[in-house]
RNA sequence: GCGCCCGUAGCUCAGUUGGAUAGAGCAUCCGCCUUCUAAGCGGACGGUCGUGUGUUCGACUCACACCGGGCGCGCCA
């Protein structure tokens, strides 16, 4: 708080004696070494430089400008020009004192607080939520607790994957090979099961593969014996992510799958076309670089073999589906126009990088008004390696779940309680386990 | 081939946007328990900041090149 308060001081007095300063760049920050003080500013060389100064005598003329005698005793120019701060004891007891009455030591909360929606976790319907999905979840919750704190407006958003491809090869799975006890058991395991067996045949079957595609077909076309069995695939799952979400304290306000915004897309397709930004390309809709861009930063641009060649982001297949990409354009325009937010962050990994950047980058060309109004940003993280430095995965090879690596967190925890504090009772133990075992994962 | 991310102590990582003697936790070693959580406390040991040039009064920080690891590049998401 206090290197805030001084910081606030500083620019001013900055401000007053040269005015053309950046002030973002004078800065305060705890002192590296007692002998410099408790806090101190290395800013004004910086400053100095820029405005090509010199930096003592800046330094010495923003000094007589600097109203702090309430909060520091004399402030000392040491070197070229560094400032060193020292606390009055009188200021440090104002604060606990404040501290004291609920105030908080560490933040100010946002002068202006601004309005962002946050995007994380996102997991897929019928397959189980793997070890990648905490960093996303930890990361975006962490996020909007943060925001939150600061006195932000925050809406989080789980994007799931309830739409897509994989939902002709489940539907297969779930009408030829399903085995209701162990849905019951396990519906994740099950639906899993259905997908890998459906897609093994997939590969060796054209059959099935077309079939795969029909019943596809059949439930993006409204049938009604598809879409319950979707539904239900997506009631089951989400039971699956509400226990997971509980055991690590993340909440989201919505919960707005990929299939909310099936009903825009073809909208979307055809906005894009009027507005002369996409086109159609072997049979598919695609918007193609416009060249306005320096090469190396046109996300719609590729080199090979020395060539700048398109690589276009397509909106609609050859077939007639829809990308990806196609539903998180209407997913910004939905929460542009639902929550008008000032930013809205992508809490992903960072193998979708050049996704968002593609993403962001069709989004202004197709909607440049909305895009000025709000930053897109993406929040990438890399993956979680092994020992070996490569992707973390069970002995077997398959991704390690997330619900089986938090059971193992609490088992091995609950192993070391029992033994060093047999006294407790074992609900105790087993809450000091789960604290301790999450603590560590 | 092109692009993105990463490389700091034995391990996991900070390093406040170019500043003063590069930090923490864990691990190791030494010293603390007549018990309010020893899952603790104090101390020590430990670094060519991947390598090399360059810019600068000053580089972990910026630029370029290389080495090593991860990832991405038209109809999956």
């Amino acid at each position: 708080m206090f290197h805030l308060e001084i910081e606030t001081r500083l620019r001013a007095a900055v401000s007053a004696v040269a005015p053309s300063a950046d002030l973002a760049t004078v800065q305060v920050r705890p002192a590296a070494e007692a002998r410099f003080g408790d806090f101190q500013s290395n800013s004004l060389m910086a400053v100095a430089k820029a405005l090509r100064l010199n930096p003592r005598q800046l330094a010495t003329d923003v000094l007589a400008r600097l109203d702090i005698a309430d909060l520091c005793e004399p402030v000392e120019i040491a070197g070229p020009g560094f400032l060193n701060f020292r606390l009055l004891p009188g200021a440090l007891a104002r604060l606990l004192e404040q501290a004291l009455g609920g105030s908080h030591l560490f933040f100010r909360p946002a002068a202006s607080p601004r309005s962002v929606v946050i995007d994380f976790s996102s997991p897929n319907v019928a397959k189980p939520m793997h070890v990648g999905h905490i960093r996303s979840t930890g990361i975006g919750d962490a996020l909007q607790r943060i925001w939150r704190l600061l006195g932000h407006r925050v809406v989080s958003d789980n994007h799931i994957g309830d739409w897509g491809t994989q939902f002709g090869k489940l539907l297969v799975g779930w009408k030829t090979l399903l085995d209701r006890d162990a849905l019951g058991r396990d519906p994740i395991a099950e639906m899993e099961r259905l997908y890998k067996e459906v897609n093994a045949r997939c590969d060796a079957d054209p059959a099935t593969l077309d079939r795969a595609r029909r019943e596809l077909v059949q439930l993006q076309s409204g049938d009604a014996e598809n879409l319950g069995i979707w539904k239900e695939m997506i009631r089951l799952s989400q039971v699956q992510f509400d226990t997971l979400y509980g055991r690590l304290g993340a909440r989201f306000d919505v919960t707005l799958g990929e299939s909310f915004y099936n009903a825009e897309l073809p909208g979307v397709v055809e906005s894009l076309v009027a507005a002369g930004v996409a086109r159609e390309s072997e049979g598919a809709v695609a918007v193609f670089s416009d060249h306005t861009l320096p090469p190396k930063e046109d996300p719609l641009l590729v080199s090979k073999d020395g060539e700048w060649v398109d690589i276009p982001a397509l909106i609609r297949k050859s077939d007639g589906g829809f990308n990806y990409m196609t539903t998180d354009l209407a997913t910004i325009a939905y929460r542009l126009r639902t929550w008008s937010p000032d930013e809205i962050l992508y809490v992903v990994d960072d193998r979708q990088s050049g996704h968002f950047r593609g993403l962001f980058h069709v989004f202004s060309r197709w909607r440049p008004d909305d895009f000025r109004k709000a930053q897109l940003r993406h929040i990438g993280f890399g993956k979680i390696l092994g020992e070996d430095g490569k992707p973390f995965k069970t002995r077997s090879g398959d991704t390690v779940k997330l619900a089986d690596l938090l059971d193992e967190a609490e088992e091995r925890a609950q192993k070391v309680v029992a033994e060093k504090r047999p006294d407790l009772t074992p609900d105790e133990q087993k809450e000091i386990a789960r604290i301790v075992g999450f603590g560590a994962v």
